[in-house]
DNA sequence: CCCGAAGTAAACTGATCAGTTTAAGGTAAA
DNA sequence: TTTACCTTAAACTGATCAGTTTACTTCGGG
């Protein structure tokens, strides 16, 4: 049976790569890490790390496809879609919004921007990632809210992508052109509500 | 009188090395452009390239700077804000939409992003450039709109920032992620109308 | 026509870094 | 204890690249 996706061996020091590798790649970038720096954050011998990945490339896309699947797991989840619309949105603003402004997810976008260049798959691999799932998700609550006679909305794919980027206003460039390092609770508070009220404003069905 | 900023000496070829340099950074990003590639690419020896400017990094600054400003240069100027605001909004979001789709948008943002842990005042040059200049000019319109009861905004920094993400539904993913390099006249104008429509369901006064 | 400033090609320096090799040290199962 | 494999530190290779230097050419103003 070939093995078209080369998965890296097995062994017991997996773990340790991986997670040197991801330090160091989070923090650095692709180019700016160097292999000696993620051998030594990873307590292991260049050789061994080699054993394990056959080049820096291979061993990027491992950490950088296994952030973004972690990533995108427990989100979405927790989310009781038969409360009422306004707290399903803003739940999900919430959640949005705390990712946003993570110094995580901030370090993956930007390393995705900056590689998919040189890595088109992952660029891919994070767009399916991270929005087209949340965006899948969130049509999911749209035909359940509508069949409820809460919501109206005819393009809902674009529904959920108008709501995706309302989440932004404001923070996402602060954060991306670091302007910003974090923000209060009020901050979030206020890009949140805004988002809530301006897509119930468009699509809520009037009491 | 000390120049804190220090400009590029004037020469004959000064022209041609910020054209070189604009090509190759352009589509080689910092780290991937070497100094040879753009001497090359700019029709000049390296001497003379190192003549005008101290070193690559100045290079760049000089080269990504310019880009900035000129971009942000005949937008919003021939827009007239005593049109309806449905009609003013409609310029403004094509504007948007038409920068965000373009190549050169694209690459800068990239750029700027990928560059941004190195080059913190390029990324702070960018921002006041670009959003925040935009931003301004749309809060100037909203005032006027308000005054003549056609919107009604609390948080108009807010409302701004919220119409700018708008404009970046569905679009500015794919492109960013290298999904896509073009869209049509239909995909632009669903994102344009969808953005206007919920600002005006949001903000509009009921006639 | 001449002179000095500006430009050029090409070689060179020094540093960084991906990836390899070597020779030795563990470790675990049989 | 033997055997087989995994790991290691450190030296090494080869390539790339920013920036410098050198010796030579070009060109425009006086």
């Amino acid at each position: 049976m070939p093995d078209g996706a080369p998965e890296p061996k097995k062994g017991r020091k997996l773990d340790q790569v991986l997670d040197g590798a991801r330090q160091v790649f989070m923090s650095d970038g692709y180019e700016g890490a160097s292999v000696d720096d993620i051998a030594r954050a990873a307590g292991v011998s260049k050789a061994t790390l080699y054993s394990y990945f056959p080049d820096k490339k291979l061993l990027f896309m491992q950490v950088a496809k296994m952030a973004c699947h972690r990533q995108t797991k427990n989100v979405m989840e927790t989310i009781d879609f038969n409360a009422p619309a306004t707290v399903v949105l803003r739940t999900i603003a919430t959640e949005m919004v705390d990712f946003i402004t993570s110094e995580f997810g901030t370090r993956v976008f930007r390393i995705c921007v900056a590689e998919s260049g040189r890595f088109p798959e992952l660029a891919r691999e994070f767009y399916e990632c991270a929005p087209m799932l949340i965006r899948a998700r969130m049509v999911d609550f749209f035909r359940i809210a509508m069949e409820r006679g809460e919501l109206r909305i005819d393009d809902v794919l674009l529904a959920a992508d108008q709501f995706h980027e309302l989440c932004k206003a404001d923070l996402f460039p602060r954060m991306v052109f670091s302007m910003s390092d974090s923000f209060t609770r009020a901050e979030k508070d206020r890009v949140i509500n805004g988002a809530v009220e301006m897509f119930m404003a468009r699509y809520g069905v009037k009491p």
